[in-house]
DNA sequence: GCATCGATGGGCT
DNA sequence: GCCCATCGATGCA
């Protein structure tokens, strides 16, 4: 259960600041998930912070499209993307707006509605696999492009907000490269994680495709 | 147990 | 034509 004080909603300013503040702060924060069949609550536990149009590692570095309009947007809204022709992953935007800044979830721990999760993340072993990794946690939460573009810092019974939940402090974060990013994008440092979380997805480096013969 | 492989589709250069 | 995450199958310990 979350305690009355970690429900207090993440005002718009929280993502309002610079992605490399933000990305480390959401550790610990509350994705609420408003579904038919009732709530699903997950706490962020890994995520990755791509800075927009200087980071060639984003979607946003060549300028905006159909697909990453809301990227451009206000801070604090949602922007899911389709992936690998079956996945879908969720982002927080963050500002300034027109900054495209943003922050991948990667991974989290569902605290509430798990047996919601689990009815959608089938393959999953244990609960602790329910949302680790990016597109698992699109999965478990019910993301998808339908919700791109949810604005995720209004309260009520929106489809997803974000919740203040507990910050982790600073000494129980983990920092290191991001997952599946390669070229030069690869030498920052921008992945966070909770130190020795059980939820948090394991590093892979970038590892190129096999051509075809 | 763990590594490797093939399959999946859209967005963009 | 390259780039993305995950899963089930397979092969090798």
């Amino acid at each position: 259960m979350i305690a009355p004080p970690d429900r207090m909603p993440l005002p718009r300013e929280f993502f309002d600041r610079p992605v490399l503040e933000v990305a480390p702060d959401l550790l610990g924060r509350i994705v609420v998930r408003t579904t038919p069949d009732g709530p699903i609550v997950l706490r962020i536990t890994e995520v990755e912070a791509y800075d927009g149009g200087n980071d060639p590692a984003s979607h946003a570095y060549r300028g905006p499209t159909a697909r990453n309009g809301v990227m451009f947007g206000p801070p604090g809204y949602v922007y899911v993307y389709f992936t690998y022709g079956m996945w879908h992953c969720m982002n927080l935007v963050c500002g300034p707006e027109g900054t495209a800044r943003g922050v991948l979830l990667r991974a989290g721990e569902i605290v509430e509605g798990a047996e919601l999760a689990r009815k959608r993340r089938l393959s999953a072993r244990n609960d602790k696999e329910l949302a680790k990794g990016p597109a698992r946690l699109a999965t478990a939460l019910d993301v998808d492009r339908s919700l791109d573009g949810t604005d995720a810092c209004i309260t009520g019974e929106t489809p997803l907000r974000m919740l203040a939940g507990t910050p982790v402090p600073s000494h129980q974060v983990s920092n290191g490269p991001r997952t599946g990013v390669s070229g030069e994008g690869a030498v920052h440092p921008w992945r966070f994680w909770i130190t020795n979380d059980p939820t948090v997805s394991p590093y892979r480096a970038h590892t190129p495709r096999r051509r075809p013969s």
